[in-house]
DNA sequence: GCCATGCGTGAAACCGGTTGCATTCTGCCA
DNA sequence: TGGCAGAATGCAACCGGTTTCACGCATGGC
């Protein structure tokens, strides 16, 4: 059905060599012999199999992409990025959705059949024993948007979330709200206890608490937020682990009839599209993601070059975005 | 470096055809031959290579899923939903961003060079002689979430969107709107055609014209709406083409301070996750995901199963779901 | 005019599997 | 016990490429 090497060869009068030398850079063809096989080529209309190739090359340009997050927004917003900065790179994402526990081993499984050259765990919930599983398989691995102290022979990109749990108790604080609290995503992910030890910390006696969302969502965060309520006065101001909680926690706010941000002020983390639409205008700590993302490439493609090469962890600088959900600065 | 069938063949001291005949169903093999290379495999942690027994089989399991929506969280819902119901099926998505316009040629070639087994183009934008571009090239391919008159040579899967278009304006009259307006999508795509078309026949004289929003995002849905607002008394109602832009459309509205479902009533359709917040609480008409993924999936298995088999349109219903955007039913 | 140099080329082996075919083994029946 | 059918097995070719190797040929220096 489909044209092959050999096809072409004998269409240009030359062996299969030659042919396969003009498709690989830096090979030696003269430029006769090149122009005999680039016309054969797209009379044909000839595109070299890569999987083919892949056997002898060991590179089928194949990156598996990773998540158990398909249900968080913000994630759609990495997915775009990420699609589009592997395909920038030449590179192709494998989607892999680990919406069950009993995926993981499975899914690492699958993904040596298909020799991807890297994967890309995009999630700040997995554990870092299913990124080491990956390496421990001699697959490059990049870690985007988790962090773990406890796996620092595997690539990682993210934000300092102690840092950023830091700067939330300062914003906070700053605007002269008393009692702050947290409201973090899963309690076992690494990311939420960092956010939460940085906020702790700078809050001091100022630290009214935390509370744990059991997932990334509105429901969670909404259903969160009215536990708190209804447990009597808390903080004055609430640092959200992520953006979609706080929406969350926002909505069972105004429906308890409290003036946001007056009575009480959320903080959120992430900075995703829907924090800017005005009828919600969460202030919240951006995550810089496109930086994360080109971090990621980056990384994956250099471990994929150099399989000697030494893992590494990329932390990137997170910002204050203002919008309606904190008092200003007095 | 993996672990070969000639590896697996050597340890369990039998030929190379032995151990790939215990691989692939329905084989003829003794049950000793057998057990003795499932030890041998298990020992050796063997996993046969998808890509190397493509090249005799032609069967990559690799299925393109292509779309231009990463930008409307509905599609997270959508891309969940394909890649769990691909991965239970035994297939891998391999995910491609159409976000320039350029990259549609490219990306078919691209697909081919993966020689994927068959293609799922999930959007309601993409112009029809983009699938039939895979179709030409002899791939199946099924179109979801989008429906086209002029294409009915590829398999299509979608709601009846000329349905969906009479069952909004029965829904708005119903409810005692009288004058009512369609706010569609994007103007060329033949989903947003198809919804006025059903829409204007039924509401008649109620009819006080369509706007398009520009793209299936909050602002443009807000921005059209602040539009039709400057413009004067406009509908009672409005049909949206798409939740997001129906959210949109309500953050402008309650920007003019007006009273929904009271002064003005909005309908969306797609009845994405967000729809359901309770800060939100849109009344919208369901398209049915689930089943439009599922009938997506199984008809590209069995365009992969027989080549020779004719396209179909698979066309599914539509219904109501009740929350607060409109008035309840006198 | 001779030889070293090096580029361009094709034959053939190989990557990791599958499969047609011929051969051997097994079980069953006469 | 012999004969035979059918199952089990191994060999070798093949899928579509890449790459090693050896050779042919043009070039340039002396």
């Amino acid at each position: 059905m489909a044209v092959t090497l050999q096809d072409v060869a004998d269409r240009a009068g030359v062996s299969k060599s030659a042919v396969s030398r003009t498709f690989t850079a830096g090979a030696s063809v003269s430029d006769r012999t090149r122009a005999k096989v680039e016309a054969a080529a797209a009379e044909l209309g000839y595109h070299p199999n890569v999987l083919a190739s892949s056997l002898t090359t060991g590179r089928t340009k194949l990156i598996g992409l990773v998540s158990n997050n398909f249900t968080n927004p913000y994630f759609l917003e990495i997915f775009d990025r990420f699609t589009q900065a592997l395909q920038q790179a030449g590179l192709r994402p494998l989607l892999v959705n680990l919406a069950h526990e009993g995926d993981a081993v499975h899914s690492l499984d699958m993904l040596r059949q298909y020799s991807v050259d890297g994967v890309i765990v995009a999630s700040s919930t997995l554990p870092p024993d299913f990124t080491a599983a990956f390496r421990a398989a001699g697959l490059p691995v990049v870690h985007a948007f988790g962090w773990s102290r406890s796996a620092p022979d595997t690539d990682l990109v993210s934000i300092d979330n102690i840092a950023a749990g830091t700067l939330a108790a300062e914003t906070l604080l700053a605007r002269g709200y008393g009692r702050i609290g947290f409201l973090g995503g899963p309690r076992e992910a690494s990311t939420t206890q960092d956010r939460l030890t940085g906020f702790q910390a700078r809050a001091g006696a100022a630290f009214v608490g935390a509370r744990f969302a059991p997932a990334y969502a509105f429901d969670a965060g909404r259903a969160t937020m009215r536990g708190l309520l209804q447990d009597g006065p808390g903080a004055e101001a609430w640092f959200c682990g992520d953006d979609v909680i706080a929406i969350g926690a926002l909505s069972a706010l105004r429906d308890a009839g409290l003036k946001v941000p007056g009575q009480v002020g959320i903080l959120g983390l992430n900075d995703m599209e829907m924090a800017g639409w005005e009828n919600i205008g969460l202030t919240t700590i951006r995550q810089p993601i496109a930086e994360i993302v080109a971090a990621s490439v980056a990384l994956i493609e250099a471990s994929i070059a150099d399989a000697a090469r030494r893992p590494e962890t990329r932390m990137l600088p997170c910002s204050l975005i203002e919008r309606a959900t904190l008092r200003p600065l007095p």
